[in-house]
DNA sequence: GCCGTTTTCGGCCCGACTGTTTTCAGTCG
């Protein structure tokens, strides 16, 4: 018996899919797609349907039939799925990774693999510079250009990967090495630390009195997948989600210093030895020394700070982009608090493409000790996710009515998120809009328009008296799609006439606005938001990601508008 | 392969864009 999860069915279901539209079926791939999601949103445990009702009560899962009920048994009972393998030695490419190649489809994979024999990214990016792409039926110059950028843009982002898919699972392993024997601290730092959008590694300082068995602990993490170095005081090893992992072991009296060095950045530190150096100090991972070698700080980081004549800096600040100026002048900003949003202002439900229902993520949103949530689902001009036309949003606004009137302690906000059409226009009308307590709108199409097109298109939706937020103002998704061309100083210029608010989408994999234009709006006074945009309930916790980055731009409390309470936000809204 | 029936097989979210074609196939959202 393999113990598997819901997530690790679906993730199964979904590559079936993409092996049998590569095979050239037409439809099983969209039950199969359609069966992973109905997995994904399913409350109950599919091993523990299988252990107490086995196939049939597979099958009472919607969109789970014969067919895919018996895969799954056979995911659950053998570890494989025979299917699958067959599909793989009859097409054996890399298709996960092929297909993060922008451009490139299950389609374009069969071809290039049939007619070049291309099985992973390394071969397609050699027979793309040979020039034999082009050469292909139904292929010519254009698209073997457009593969070799997206194979480019693929590498610019190697190697590194969204602080979302990584900090929970730092944190975890950090709590675990917390509890072992001897264990004094355990901390996060390096870029991790500093809430950096996309992380490289994940770095952990600690102190103990017994090495041998922290070492052992964190070597045999079930996350590790190998180990690369092993020794008294450090230990790297390489995670399953394809990254590495550093141990260092710090004695106690230079642990801040070695906290504060190895947070960084590089660059905050340099400043910092140029600053220690002008006072006649010397300041290295081991503490802050005085020329004839006196320790004068290293057991924490503000210690560090202090013998600098600096107030303790945070470290989403270090980055050298003025802190250290500022904290010398004493006029850091007060930076927003984790735990300080009262209301989400962007989620989607399954009236479009969320997982839960309107109730439901109302109940997870006050479980979260929010205080009021807007449902923001797509409008019609995305067809694809089922997007609510004018009567369809009048619905769903009967239906938070209801809700609302059922929950106690958590208000539900009428919402939309509006799709920026190609000329500026809105594709809900203006009186359905006047209907709505928050307007949220976003560029979903037509992404490629050159930069002064895309920015007056995104003026004239902020220029509408109805929207109230810009949605993602980039549109850029980390490590798979460059943001479109847009003058976000024109844009921050133009929310700041019209009393637009830009939102902060703390979605991991947005992150978007990123902290340079945070940072660009917070000092020209445009109001922000941070939100979860989530598609189901446990989603809204990514506030915190968004948190962190809004911290990243050098935001207050003051900056961000889902800080105030309901009536506030409101008025601020009117 | 699933669903919903006009219960035993037909229909399956859609629209725009792009690059290749000269009427369309593949990708993307």
């Amino acid at each position: 018996m393999e113990q598997v999860t819901n997530e690790e069915v679906a993730v199964l279901l979904y590559e079936i899919a993409f092996y049998l539209e590569l095979s050239g079926d037409t439809f099983r791939p969209r039950s199969f797609e359609r069966a992973a999601r109905s997995i994904e949103t399913l409350s109950e445990s599919v091993m523990e349907i299988h252990r107490s009702q086995h196939i049939e009560g597979l099958m009472k899962i919607p969109f789970v039939g014969e067919g895919i009920a018996k895969k799954i048994d056979e995911k659950i009972r053998i570890g494989r799925v025979t299917q699958l393998e067959e599909l793989k030695v009859r097409f054996p490419v890399r298709l996960s990774e092929l297909l993060t190649v922008e451009s490139v489809g299950p389609k374009t994979v069969r071809v290039l693999y049939e007619q070049l024999d291309i099985k992973n990214v390394e071969d397609l990016e050699k027979r793309a510079r040979e020039g034999k792409i082009r050469s292909l039926p139904g292929f010519g110059n254009k698209s073997e250009e457009k593969i070799l950028k997206g194979i480019e843009f693929l590498k610019a982002c190697k190697g590194r990967q969204p602080l979302g898919t990584v900090l929970g699972l730092a944190q975890h392993i950090r709590d675990q090495l917390r509890f072992i024997e001897g264990v004094k601290s355990v901390v996060i730092t390096g870029s991790l630390a500093r809430g950096k959008e996309t992380v490289e590694d994940l770095d952990l300082l600690a102190i103990t009195s017994l090495p041998d068995v922290l070492v052992k602990a964190f070597i045999s993490t079930s996350e590790a997948i190998h180990v690369y170095q092993k020794q008294n005081t450090r230990v790297s090893i390489r995670l399953k989600i394809e990254l590495n992992a550093n141990l260092r072991i710090i004695p106690e009296e230079s642990f801040g210093a070695a906290q504060q060095y190895f947070t960084g950045s590089k660059e905050h530190n340099l400043a910092l030895q140029r600053l220690a150096q002008d006072k006649g100090l010397k300041l290295n991972e081991y503490g802050v020394f005085s020329k004839d070698g006196q320790t004068i700080a290293g057991t924490n980081e503000e210690g560090i700070y202090t013998a600098l004549g600096l107030p303790w800096i945070p470290p989403e600040l270090r980055e050298n982009l003025g802190e250290i100026e500022a904290a010398r002048e004493e006029r850091l900003p007060d930076l927003i608090k984790h735990g300080s949003l009262r209301g989400d202002l962007q989620t989607q439900t399954n009236w479009t493409d969320g997982k839960n229902s309107i109730e439901e993520m109302g109940k997870a949103a006050r479980e979260l000790g929010l205080q009021y949530i807007a449902i923001t689902d797509h409008t019609r001009s995305l067809a694809m996710v089922g997007g609510l036309d004018e009567s369809k949003i009048q619905e769903q606004g009967r239906e938070i009515e209801r809700v609302n009137r059922k929950l106690d302690g958590i208000q539900i906000l009428k919402g939309a998120e509006v799709n920026i059409l190609k000329d500026g226009s809105l594709d809900l009308s203006d009186d359905a809009l006047a209907d709505l307590d928050v307007v949220g709108a976003a560029v979903h199409t037509n992404f490629n328009m050159p930069q002064d097109e895309m920015t007056r298109r995104m003026i004239q939706a902020i220029r509408n008296p109805h929207v109230d937020i810009i949605f993602h103002p980039t549109g850029r998704i980390i490590n798979r799609r460059p943001p479109y061309a847009v003058n976000m100083k024109k844009i921050i210029e133009a929310a700041k006439d019209n009393g637009t608010i830009l939102e902060i989408d703390a979605y991991p994999e947005r992150l978007d606005l990123k902290d340079e234009h945070i940072r660009m709006a917070v000092d020209e006074g445009v109001k922000l938001c941070i939100d979860s945009d989530a598609h189901s309930m446990a989603q809204i916790n990514y506030l915190s990601y968004g948190i962190t980055q809004a911290r990243r731009g050098w935001a207050s409390r003051n900056d961000i508008v889902n800080t105030m309470s309901l009536d506030e936000l409101l008025k601020h809204l009117s």
